[in-house]
DNA sequence: TTGAATTTTCAGTACTTTTTGAAAACAATA
DNA sequence: TATTGTTTTCAAAAAGTACTGAAAATTCAA
């Protein structure tokens, strides 16, 4: 396999997975192409090498900035802006750890809060709360081990996989 | 907010969330249906309580039973087939880290083995090798990790997390 | 075996999400 | 302030995904 067709599979795959996890297939493949270019690259490089359209490449260039899993640079007297990925793994991991977080753990956090304050006054309710109560402590627990892991840095992050598998 | 309404939301919610993670909306509001029945229900009454039909219940019904999320039951006499999710919730994480891990995570890190066997002669795909490399070893650690969790039990899973919240 | 009850399949339809591309907005320079 | 290069917006189109419902297949009791 030459270099070019690793890089073409590469973008590929991560497209694909990201689908199955409820990301963008385009947003993904654009953040594969920057994290493996050796140098940023202009909004018009990543249409051409993904064959998008304009409005496609700056629509998810705008959202992975928006996730903060890529940045923008500015070259001196130069009007196109460059943009390059955060390279670095455990970083790219603990972003989309706190974006996922915040858009989607802690609103459905907010929704079980709610929904374990009815009124269980019939047997028949009892399920429900029996369930929702096992859901929420789950949820609360995750989300308080997501704060831990994203307040700590690369090796403790190792330290604890260690741990985990011991 | 009576019982009624809180499980409406509850399985509006469920299957928001799920939909925002790569899996189908109604395969999730079905498992939510199902976690919070008292007893198991027919497909019958699956279509009856979400609105949807006979095909679209049977094709989320065999997904869920296909992911390990819901069990048959025979009730002797009927023919009726019934329906009952799994409620313990350690069991149902670790059932969908068991099945996305195998879906998901193992095709990827098949494929990031291949491209890392590509032959870096020129130095413009070093940024590509020095990447996937980095990306291999974090999905290795996190399938190692994977093994650990989806062979323990609801305890150990506890213990874990209050070591890492400290 | 038959036939009624039940489950499964799948072609067509409906719905949702993503993409396009041209126009508008914006920004830098002269 | 015009001009030109660049980015952003957004309505319409395309692509992708999920759902329906009726027919086919299956199952089981008689």
């Amino acid at each position: 396999m030459t270099v070019q067709e690793g890089k073409e599979k590469f973008i590929e795959s991560w497209g694909k997975m990201a689908s199955e996890w409820g990301i963008n297939r385009t947003m993904a493949q654009v953040h594969a192409l920057l994290l493996i270019a050796p140098e940023p690259l202009t909004a018009d490089q990543v249409m051409e090498a993904l064959n998008i359209s304009r409005g496609n490449a700056n629509m998810n260039l705008r959202a992975l900035l928006d996730w903060g899993l890529v940045h923008k640079q500015l070259k001196a007297g130069e009007r196109k802006e460059y943009f390059y990925a955060e390279k670095e793994m455990w970083t790219v991991v603990r972003q989309i750890m706190i974006q996922r977080k915040k858009r989607e753990l802690e609103p459905m956090l907010k929704v079980l809060e709610e929904v374990a304050n009815v009124e269980a006054n019939c047997p028949e309710s009892e399920s429900f709360t029996n369930v929702v109560k096992d859901i929420r402590m789950f949820s609360n627990k995750a989300n308080q081990t997501l704060d831990a892991l994203i307040k700590s840095d690369a090796n403790w992050f190792t330290n604890v996989f260690l741990h985990m598998v011991r």
